[in-house]
RNA sequence: GCGUCGGUACUCAAGUGGUCAACGAGGGGAGACUGUAAAUCUCCUGACUUCGGUCUUCGAAAGUUCGAAUCUUUCCCGGCGCA
């Protein structure tokens, strides 16, 4: 293979195999290591995946963890992690890392604080309910301006400045092989126009991210920067974000923001459809199987979502016919694996009982144990689609597999 | 035996004449969770209900009162003190 000139790219993507019009199977090389994709990633927020060591997370099969800029820069401070080697190193995590850009927290910090408004909406929802409105910013912890936005720590209330520049030096001080410009995830209720102002900051501030990212010679070297795609459920937005990003040298993209979550996976397509194909796309925060699956036919190739540990930690679990709430109490005396055809720790050596009664008595294991099962599900069905794509039966195994996790 | 304090819903525990089917916590039941303010949060937890109410409860019984978980008397049970 001929090495280009300056093809000095952190990030590089390789497509081994198409499906339908926009799936792909391939592999994302990192200095640390290659991604087989499609793969979820396992968000570790704190440079810890909550309730799992490394260890464990890497017996999961798990190829890459996600941490967080904006928690990471509050509590240890992220010069504290560069010195300490970045963070993979300072949580012993020997694969590759991404951190994300602070770029969520505008949004759960912000237009949602306080709200049970989620990143997704029912289609119609937003229509008929009342709209938000995002500038109301009254008792929020993020506020947002033309240039970044201000944050009050939702750990003791001191208030904290980003810009794409500031979020970028801190990206690169916690030394992640991918990571994210910042951006403004956009809230579900939030009306038209303002998807369209918000979207075109976020330009904006890709732009400068960019900017800022390549200034740094020797963090361009080893670090892959990814635009983020925004526009909430609007098509016409949804394109022109794609389009206008996918004119930028990122090294991937991310898809972030709101959708309908009917149809996200449309929404995702018509994104998918534009941006330059060569590079390796994220969907933000999405985790549910059925979204992998849409979400992957229409052209992602990894995925992070809170999900599966939160979940994990609350006692829902994933079975191959479909979620169970371990705490009901038909679970008591079932002494069956929490999914027969599971080939993870928990399932292999504990019954939905024991795990009952961790979780009843507020065991620590619980959370231990229902995140190892729920990120093993979640990570064994990237594993099967990018095996399903390689033999050219991902509609089979998407058929099957929905069938049975979404009947009853 | 005398004195004294107490007995409230599954548990602990508020309430001490009406606004009490009765605070709160735990337990129990269910639900939610999609770039982690999250080992978190929400709802329900006497019975019945045409969801508007109806009925039965605060150790037991009998009283006082327009009205009692709340006052009186007796009894039963428990703690403590004195015999």
């Amino acid at each position: 293979m001929r090495i280009k000139m300056n093809s000095k790219k952190p990030i590089s993507f390789k497509i081994e195999k198409k499906f339908g019009k926009l799936g792909r199977a391939g592999t994302i090389s990192t200095p640390h290591g290659d991604i087989k994709t499609p793969a979820f990633v396992t968000v570790g927020t704190k440079a810890t995946v909550k309730a799992l060591t490394p260890e464990m997370v890497r017996d999961l099969g798990a190829q890459v963890v996600l941490a967080n800029t904006y928690h990471l820069y509050l509590e240890p401070g992220d010069e504290l992690i560069r010195d300490a080697g970045g963070f993979a190193k300072f949580m012993n995590w020997q694969g590759p890392t991404m951190t994300d850009s602070g770029g969520f927290q505008v949004f759960s910090l912000g237009a949602a604080f306080g709200s049970k408004v989620g990143k997704l909406s029912k289609v119609g929802e937003v229509i008929e309910g009342e709209e938000i409105d995002p500038n109301e910013q009254a008792g929020k912890l993020a506020k947002i301006d033309e240039d970044g936005v201000t944050f009050k720590s939702y750990k003791d209330g001191s208030e904290h400045r980003f810009t794409p520049e500031r979020s970028m030096e801190i990206q690169h001080n916690l030394g992640a092989d991918m990571f994210f410009a910042f951006d403004e995830c956009t809230s579900p209720a939030a009306p038209y126009n303002y998807q369209k102002e918000a979207m075109e900051r976020t330009h904006r501030w890709a732009q400068r991210s960019l900017d800022a990212h390549k200034k740094n010679v020797e963090a361009a070297g080893k670090q892959g920067l990814f635009g983020v795609v925004q526009g909430g459920r609007h098509r016409d937005l949804r394109e022109e974000s794609a389009r206008t990003l996918g004119a930028m040298d990122f090294d991937g993209y991310g898809i972030g923001g709101s959708f309908d979550k009917d149809d996200m996976t449309t929404a995702v397509g018509w994104v998918n459809a534009l941006l330059p194909e060569d590079k390796p796309r994220h969907l933000l925060g999405i985790g549910e199987p059925e979204d992998l699956f849409g979400g992957v036919e229409n052209g992602c190739d990894i995925f992070d979502c809170v999900a599966p540990t939160r979940m994990g930690r609350n006692g829902t679990l994933h079975t191959r016919d479909g979620k169970i709430n371990l705490r009901n109490a038909k679970f008591v005396r079932d002494f069956t694996p929490i999914d027969s055809e599971c080939d993870c720790y928990t399932c292999k050596n504990y019954t939905r009982a024991y795990v009952a009664h961790l979780f009843r008595s507020n065991e620590m294991l619980a959370g231990t144990l229902g995140s190892i099962h729920n990120l093993r599900f979640l990570i064994s069905l990237s594993e099967q689609m990018r095996e399903a794509i390689l033999n050219d039966n991902f509609a089979e195994l998407k058929k099957s597999f929905l069938t049975r996790y979404s009947k009853k």
